[in-house]
DNA sequence: TCTTGACTTGAAGTCAACTTCAAGTTGCAG
DNA sequence: CTGCAACTTGAAGTTGACTTCAAGTCAAGA
């Protein structure tokens, strides 16, 4: 995400393309991390960054925006290695457009719905599971924990395979 | 990952007060966790178990549920700790009731509320930002991304705070 | 009894996502 | 120009949740 073509002029204080930059202090302040962190995104390729004269980070604006979307996609249970990966989407030799922020929010909010949906369902069994005393019906919610269980191994696991039991 | 095939039910080493156990290699099994999670569970006082006496443990059939409901709750995004708390209020002599199980779901479900809240709120937001673009709306899906930060230090911080960015 | 797969232990390793540290440099206010 | 907070780096440490390993023991079918 770098270089505009607009040569944004500046005097010697902000000789930067991408206009008016930010430290990475502030930008900390500003979205609730750690400089540390930011750093840390920097090495794994979600954020990128200017440098002054002396080598200190100056950021553009917009990655107020670019390390939002990586807390939010984070409180879904995305790993940063997911998350670079949807970002990748995203120009790299300009500043992100409406449209371009509209095509990830879309694709965040279908990974959005689909959680919500899971745990909507893991609801519903769970109220059957009270209702009954949850201990010998073939739906319980702790009957099929499904997402899980389905990722790591075989075919669907049961949980709780025995009625009754205790 | 999982240990291979069945372990058995054991039969007739049974002469165990709480009725028919199971191995670890079928708890593993039809739980979908594998041995050495069951192991690291019991040791973190998650899960208890008797032993043969060669050793070897055996786990009372209620173990399924109890390890179900371990796992449903950190798909919730609950730590083991919180887990472990949570499970301190089924009674430690016996095997959990109907109404022992129906307290513990009930103060899940509430924790699932709060969280399928917080995704749908977020939902909600994330709308108003494909609507308007996402560049120029106070109210952006990644305005204000309010739990972590939250937890994280002082009051509202603004994940993104300045209007029209880019 | 023999065999073989399932089981035992504690210690060490792994992975993600950071944080902390040490020691030195930069940049801006005064 | 000075002072000092904020910045730089790479390496090592931390936390949570496990997994892997080595070296041996147990249990159940033939």
């Amino acid at each position: 995400m770098t270089s505009d073509s607009s040569g944004h002029t500046s005097d010697d204080a902000d000789a930067n393309p991408l206009g008016p930059t930010i430290t990475i202090g502030e930008l900390a302040a500003r979205s609730g991390l750690a400089t540390s962190a930011l750093r840390f995104y920097e090495k794994e390729g979600l954020l990128a960054s200017t440098r002054t004269r002396g080598g200190q980070r100056r950021y553009a604006r917009s990655s107020l925006r670019r390390v939002a979307f990586v807390r939010a996609a984070q409180e879904l249970g995305l790993t940063l290695g997911e998350i670079r990966e949807a970002l990748a989407s995203l120009p790299d030799g300009r500043t992100p457009t409406k449209h371009d922020w509209q095509r990830l929010s879309r694709g965040f909010r279908a990974t959005l719905d689909a959680r919500i949906m899971g745990l909507v369902r893991l609801r519903d069994r769970l109220d059957g599971c009270i209702g009954c005393g949850c201990l010998s019906m073939k739906s319980c919610a702790l009957y099929n924990a499904g997402d899980r269980a389905a990722k790591r191994g075989a075919g669907a696991r049961y949980l709780i395979g025995d009625p009754d039991v205790g």
